[in-house]
DNA sequence: CAGTGAGCGAGCTTCCGCTTGACTT
């Protein structure tokens, strides 16, 4: 008979707290949520707003275990996270275990410790039915919106697409980007570097400056140039301050998110799987969380350990306040338990990002950098032969040098710069000792030719930083949402082809002044996120419809009228009604619209020999020319567009090629040679068989004797696939693959190892199995 | 990882937040 039942959300709190509590208490998981709307249906009363719950069948046996601990117990603890989701996660627990709201003790705790612990069972309350329903109404909305958006987009677009209030603003940002790029105009600019000598003490020493400010032309560069060549060089300001650098708060998800791509490649969900490792080893604490606070505990460790390791000057604890919009902060920062342990024994992932999280919360507990900037300005005096004596012209290069006095906190962590800023730092960078009017030789002068950046692709971790900002999506989505809006294929990760660009560099030497041209690639970009087709047109029909939706303020402003229900001011039923009002009407004239385009439909033009119309718009199976409608006598022609075309861009020129396909080349053994293209590319068809053409061959130019070359190509491979099978095990195959010999067995592959793969064909039925059972 | 190749008139699809599952012996 347990006398005390406690409830958490994680099963490895449960594990810890049961620790502290002693054998009076049971401490069980909920695993998050255990009820939620019906899965399939909306679930909602559209005139009450009266929500419709269920158990969802994977959480049937947890409940079904809670249950019974639950009237075992002489009294049971509500413990869910302090925010809205654990608010309501404990009111579903009472209604479903059919716990008495008076009788049950509602506690809360922000960090996992003893005594937090203990305190919080000291201090127990009832259960908050208001921000319960400031939950609620969150659910409701989502609910509502998604539920009513994406069978818009079934109809107006395309089966089986999805619309949210945080997706279809995730893939806003991304479009907006891509758009703000392609509109982008990339000015052209010389920045002038000089390189003088000076005497230190008798030796030469060089020393680098730039020129104040920017050139705008190539004549504006020759004019100065020209100038320089007589011009005398003289120290015009040496001025020296110190600034102090303050290390960063330790993690949050989304920092964390952000600094494991930046420093180990990572993207967002292998950091959460690996960060989820680390937690349920008990490395370190929660890895859901927008926190930036660290508990009493953390800081006496983190104290002690960095007074250890780098003596007591180092140390400088410190408590960090959370910014973050709409953040909740029911958990503590990501940090490591022990702070003690510099490093743990682990597969090396999660090494890696346990160190990355040691560091980052040591130095957060270590002391300010302090740097000397050194600025130095030099004055360029151009003598006027002509005797022209109007105003003085001035000419001020300026030398910047920065030197550790004393690296704090930099010695355990670096920070990284944000994705668009360049690499250029005066960091380390020793100025020598220098005086006002002290006299420079202009040694090499070099105007470089440079170009005005377009803002940057998002990568998944500044996505996740941007959406922060905006206060869209929690801890717990960030990822998920990421997977869905590429899965969904509104975006995707891709390259992008730069463009070559050439640019001028201008020198002067000595009295000779040279032009180079030279040429760089410009805009490529690896790995970011890019809308697709779809993306495009889903984002620009939503902007169309719902603007309100997708108005990247929309979350913060629904998010105020949460709290008001939280704080007991509003009622959710009439705040979710009074948007229903207005929301629905605008799904029902949408839906109504019977226009007779798609979204996204682009009409190219006529094809010049039949005169039908040429589009292009999304298909069933996505992005797809049309020629001629569905009312004309003779059916309409599809052809599936290629990916290097996109919908905005694609000519009618390059649309009616895509026509000429599917191609009847000729024959071979009395059968047709087709060739066409499909979703791997283009392939021939003959007799029944498909053989991929490749990169070396064009569909529109390939002749029939090289696909017959293919058609053999591909007969002989085929012939030599097959390595062994055995009577005994019809189902049982030796093959040889693109990458050797394999194994398959009821319709599943099996590897080789490489000594396996040698010896292929004297593989026992025997050993196949060993292997297939391995 | 191990081979893919259709259709554009029917089925199904979808949200955001909480949380990790486990057919063995």
């Amino acid at each position: 008979m347990q006398k005390n039942l406690v409830i958490v959300e994680s099963p490895a709190k449960a594990k810890t707290i049961e620790k502290f509590l002693g054998g009076d208490y049971k401490v069980m998981s909920s695993y998050g949520h255990i009820r939620d709307l019906k899965k399939r249906e909306i679930s909602i009363d559209e005139k009450t707003m009266e929500p419709q719950y269920e158990i969802p069948a994977d959480k049937k046996k947890v409940v079904a275990q809670l249950k019974s601990e639950a009237k075992k117990a002489e009294k049971v603890w509500l413990a869910s996270d302090e925010d809205r989701e654990g608010e309501a996660i404990s009111w579903h627990l009472c209604e479903v275990l059919g716990l008495d709201q008076q009788q049950t003790s509602r506690i809360v705790f922000h960090e996992i410790t003893k005594p937090a612990i203990l305190k919080a069972i000291e201090q127990p309350r009832m259960l908050d039915m208001n921000l319960v329903n400031a939950q609620q109404a969150r659910r409701v909305l989502d609910r509502l919106v998604g539920f009513k958006l994406s069978p818009v987009l079934w109809r107006k677009v395309k089966p089986a697409l999805s619309a949210g209030r945080v997706q279809s603003v995730a893939v806003r940002l991304i479009v907006d980007r891509e758009r703000e790029i392609q509109k982008f105009k990339s000015e052209p600019y010389y920045a002038l570097q000089a390189v003088f000598t000076l005497d230190d003490n008798g030796k030469q020493v060089e020393l680098k400056a730039t020129l104040d400010h920017r050139l705008k032309s190539q004549e504006e560069v020759d004019a100065l140039m020209q100038q320089m060549k007589q011009a005398t060089f003289t120290v015009d300001s040496v001025q020296k301050k110190p600034v102090k650098r303050s290390p960063a708060p330790p993690f949050t998800t989304s920092t964390l998110q952000q600094e494991a791509a930046r420093k180990l490649g990572f993207t967002v969900s292998q950091t959460m799987l690996v960060a989820q490792h680390l937690y349920e080893n008990g490395h370190i604490t929660y890895m859901r969380t927008d926190s930036v606070n660290l508990s009493s505990l953390c800081l006496n460790t983190a104290k002690t350990a960095i007074n250890a390791l780098y003596g007591e000057k180092y140390s400088h604890p410190r408590q960090f306040h959370t910014h973050a919009k709409g953040a909740q902060e029911a958990h503590e920062a990501i940090r490591p338990t022990y702070m003690d342990r510099q490093t743990i024994e682990a597969p090396q992932q999660e090494q890696r990002l346990y160190e990355l999280i040691w560091k980052r919360t040591a130095a957060s507990q270590m002391a300010d950098a302090e740097l000397e900037k050194t600025t130095i300005t030099i004055e360029a005096e151009c003598g006027h032969a002509n005797g022209d004596n109007s105003a003085a012209q001035k000419t001020l290069f300026t030398a910047t040098g920065e030197v550790v006095t004393f690296d704090g906190f930099l010695k355990v962590y670096r920070p990284t710069e944000g994705d668009d800023t360049q690499a250029d730092t005066d960091e380390g960078k020793l100025l020598p000792p220098m005086h006002k009017g002290q006299s420079l030789e202009r040694m090499e002068m070099t105007a470089t030719e440079r170009f005005s950046t377009p803002p940057a692709r998002y990568t998944e971790a500044s996505l996740v930083h941007k959406m922060e900002e905006l206060g869209i999506g929690r801890p717990s989505t960030y990822a998920p949402t990421i997977s869905t809006i590429q899965q969904r294929e509104y975006v995707q990760k891709g390259d992008t082809k730069g463009q070559e660009r050439p640019y001028t560099i201008t020198t002067l030497k000595g009295q000779s002044l040279t032009h180079r041209k030279k040429s760089e690639m410009a805009g490529s970009d690896k790995g970011k996120l890019l809308p697709t087709d779809i993306g495009l047109v889903v984002n620009d029909f939503l902007m169309q419809h719902f603007p309100n939706i997708m108005d990247y303020s929309f979350t913060a402003n629904v998010e105020q009228d949460f709290d008001r229900i939280a704080e007991g001011k509003e009622q959710w039923e009439k705040m979710m009604k009074a948007f229903y009002k207005k929301f629905e009407p605008t799904v029902e004239q949408t839906l109504k619209s019977r226009s007779e385009h798609k979204a996204g439909e682009r009409v190219l033009g006529n094809d010049p020999e039949t005169g039908r119309p040429v589009m292009v718009k999304i298909g069933r199976f996505g992005p797809v020319v049309q020629k001629g409608t569905a009312d004309e006598k003779e059916k309409p022609v599809f052809a599936q567009l290629p990916k290097k075309f996109s919908m905005e861009a694609i000519t009618l020129e390059e649309a009616l090629e895509l026509f000429r396909l599917p191609r009847k080349i000729g024959e071979y053994e009395g059968k047709t040679v087709t060739i066409n293209t499909g979703r791997f590319g283009p392939y021939a068809q003959h007799d029944g068989k498909y053989t991929s053409l490749g990169k070396d061959f064009d569909p529109m130019t390939i002749t029939l004797e090289e696909a017959i070359g293919l058609i053999e190509a591909k007969r002989k491979k085929e012939a030599e696939k097959h390595i062994k099978s055995f009577d005994e095990k019809p189902g049982l195959e030796v093959l040889n693959g693109r990458w050797g010999p394999y194994i398959v067995y009821e319709g599943k592959n099996y590897r080789l190892t490489k000594q396996q793969k040698e010896r292929a064909k004297e593989l026992t039925l025997e050993e196949c199995l060993e292997i297939v059972k391995a």
